[in-house]
DNA sequence: TCAAGTTGTCTATTATCATAGACAACTTGA
DNA sequence: TCAAGTTGTCTATGATAATAGACAACTTGA
């Protein structure tokens, strides 16, 4: 366990990122008993205050939690979330025994980029309707979502949006019965100050960032999205055919 | 554009986290010019100097190239990488016209754990064949890979490796003629320290990691592995069938 | 009950981070 | 040629990070 210095991450933040990691990866179970402090500051040669911010800013978290005179306990587990041709986030979260929920953060109008467009089979320009929005599980925030539909098809999309909270009932609204996603991009950087703030994420963790568009069942598309998952929060499965 | 404070995350470095999302999601274009120093100081409300430093680490990382007098031009790009059923690292790395290259780090035995001698149809403490390996394009290290392989169908398989620095010429040399990916799981973490070393990468960048299981055309597990990639270099792509 | 081991709190010191200002060195375009 | 705009380098100062040591408060098991 050796830690790097003048790397912009502060010391107490690489431990905490260490001792997360172990946590996710199972190192650490549930319920378990991390390691006393003396021990983790020697594993990672720091002193044990460098150690006890690390915990400190863990705790706060909510990842683990310490008892005077006894310990540091864990407690946490990630959402099993599979990247499907059809994929419902609350079926999902639901499938994990989990109450899912949606929340409008913001919803306007932009005309469409070149990429846009061409994702949306549309001219660039084109009115879109920019739907951003936040996804939770019991509470958690899960994943941002931002959202691009067209203004003409889907006139008043986020109004509807604000009621519905959820992307299916959404579409349903505007007699869509069935979709599936058609393409998915997926790669990982650090979060941004906003999408922090919303994902209740600390700022230099990681998220995953998932580009997709869904189509009817006729292959005409409907929305094409760039979803940012909290990494720490969810693993992907890939299904391979 | 907030920044935050206390974070475990030096200003610098969120001011160079920004810009480097910047460059990979196409705001800065390759070979474009980024705004001034003082200009990029206003946006992030922080002083020129930790704008600087912040350059500094984008230009040791070979992202930007500063030209004193004229400005700041970005040279980068991200390796477009399916995660199909039938995945070789050699071509993908070959079709995006870059020359693959494997390099094998340690090749060790151990007995598996319940996990692993799971996920290859084994019993628990089964002896494995541990294969760390990191993979470049181009003399750019793309992911580190730990691979597990039976010991007893596999003898020897460290060696092997040693010389084919492919896992496809590997499986070959046993007489497996094709293989196929079973399962695929995709979450991202902040890199390791040893990890960062072999990658090359600064510390706390995010690595997407992969845990993926190859079988033979018949359905046996061959080989299990984790690898972890540097998310600034590759982008994934989900094959929605 | 008591010793060993744990987390919590205090003081103090040194190195690094971030800001601030001034000016040099260089490029570009009018 | 020259002015405006760019990156490079220097000095200086206050805030924060990290180390170090000591001891209090509490839990656990012998």
């Amino acid at each position: 366990m050796s830690l790097q210095e003048s790397s912009g991450v502060a010391l107490w933040r690489q431990v905490a990122d260490g001792i997360e990691r172990g946590i996710a990866d199972g190192r650490f179970a549930a319920g378990e008993k991390l390691p006393g402090e003396i021990e983790i500051a020697d594993t990672y040669r720091v002193n044990r205050h460098t150690v006890r911010r690390a915990l400190a800013a863990l705790a706060e978290r909510g990842l683990v939690r310490a008892e005077r005179g006894s310990g540091t306990y864990v407690e946490a587990q990630r959402l099993a979330y599979p990247l499907r041709s059809r994929t419902r986030f609350s079926e999902i979260v639901g499938a994990g025994g989990r109450e899912p929920r949606g929340q409008l953060i913001d919803a306007s109008e932009e005309p469409a980029t070149r990429e846009l467009a061409r994702e949306l089979g549309l001219k660039t320009g084109a009115p879109l309707v920019r739907i951003e929005s936040v996804r939770l599980a019991d509470r958690t925030p899960i994943c941002v979502s931002t959202n691009w539909l067209s203004a003409d098809r889907f006139p008043g999309a986020g109004a509807v949006f604000a009621n519905a909270r959820s992307m299916t009932k959404l579409l349903a609204h505007y007699g869509v019965r069935d979709y599936r996603r058609a393409s998915t991009r997926v790669t990982a950087t650090i979060v941004d100050a906003s999408d922090a703030a919303r994902l209740d994420l600390a700022l230099g963790r990681p998220v995953l960032v998932v580009d997709s568009t869904d189509v009817a069942t006729d292959g005409k598309p409907l929305v094409t999205k760039r979803a940012r998952f909290a990494a720490e929060r969810v693993e992907f499965l890939v299904e391979n055919s």
